[in-house]
DNA sequence: GTCTTAAATGAAAGTCTTTTTCAGTTGCAG
DNA sequence: CTGCAACTGAAAAAGACTTTCATTTAAGAC
């Protein structure tokens, strides 16, 4: 969680982006989250720090910010598509199917599986996107007190 | 790929749902389909196999063949939902960027990396999203030729 | 086969999510 | 400061999905 404001604000600043009142409204929000969030929930948190934040806009504003890698999309099983925080570069996330908190994982391992993907398959992989499911500390303490 | 229609009918039967005209078409679109289709791309094939498939029943069909364990709802990137026949096993796929050919990887190679993830971070792993993409054998083809 | 009935269907309307358009506003380089 | 492209929110449009309802259909009983 290397994820605090300035550095993201200064990464949208050197890709070029503005920063306004809207855009750092979205982005303390998301510092401030612990799971991924809808465009909706984002707007209304989001509010807090800039009164008439715009849903258009959030939606604007997370495309930009994924494109410029410091925002991910992730797989929710209700609603599709939340929205974390992500360390610039390659990472992945383990959500928890319980309660939704969010863990970014620094290393990707996966260079050996790939590399004999693309000799099985004859394809030249140009990327890949892993998403891992599980449950938390705090949601399996829970399952044992019940 | 041992998804053939009547042992797929039969499993609806058996949960006591009727084995409808719409019903069949959409097991046989998605036992003709080698990537996950959307409901719209559902009701488009399917309508050759049942002329005014509607989109509604689509979904509901859906529904019914997911809770009985036939299909399984993935994760798209764009557009969330995609659904596909429920393989027994665990496979992942490699789609190509240029015209989308989708080819499955039998084995899941993830496991060591899966269980270091569990210790690092103290959740249970119950499940991963992998999708890899590249570039085709013929694409590259192409790009030489050009 | 015919009858009966609950399950299933498609059209239409309704709700929710996401995108497009556009006239006005704002951040920031000069 | 000033100027101007980037950015904004409101409104409208487009899409995705669900609910409602009158009609049809599958499948078991006779
Ligand atoms: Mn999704
Ligand atoms: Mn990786
Ligand atoms: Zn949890
Ligand atoms: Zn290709």
């Amino acid at each position: 969680m290397a994820a605090d404001f300035d550095t993201l604000a200064d990464h949208l600043r050197e890709h070029g982006h503005k920063l306004t009142q809207p855009r750092r409204a979205i982005l303390k929000t998301l510092v401030a989250a612990s799971k991924p969030l809808s465009p909706a929930e984002i707007q209304a948190r989001g509010q807090a720090f800039c009164a008439d934040l715009g849903l258009v806009t959030v939606y604007r504003t997370l495309e930009i910010m994924a494109d410029v890698g410091i925002v991910r999309p992730v797989h929710v099983v209700d609603g599709c598509h939340g929205y974390v925080l992500a360390t610039p570069g390659h990472t992945h996330h383990v959500i928890c199917e319980r309660c939704n908190v969010v863990v970014e994982i620094a290393g990707c391992e996966l260079g050996g599986f790939l590399e004999r993907v693309a000799q099985r398959t004859g394809y030249t992989i140009t990327g890949h996107w892993l998403e891992i499911s599980g449950i938390c500390a705090d949601c399996q303490q829970h399952d044992d007190t019940q």
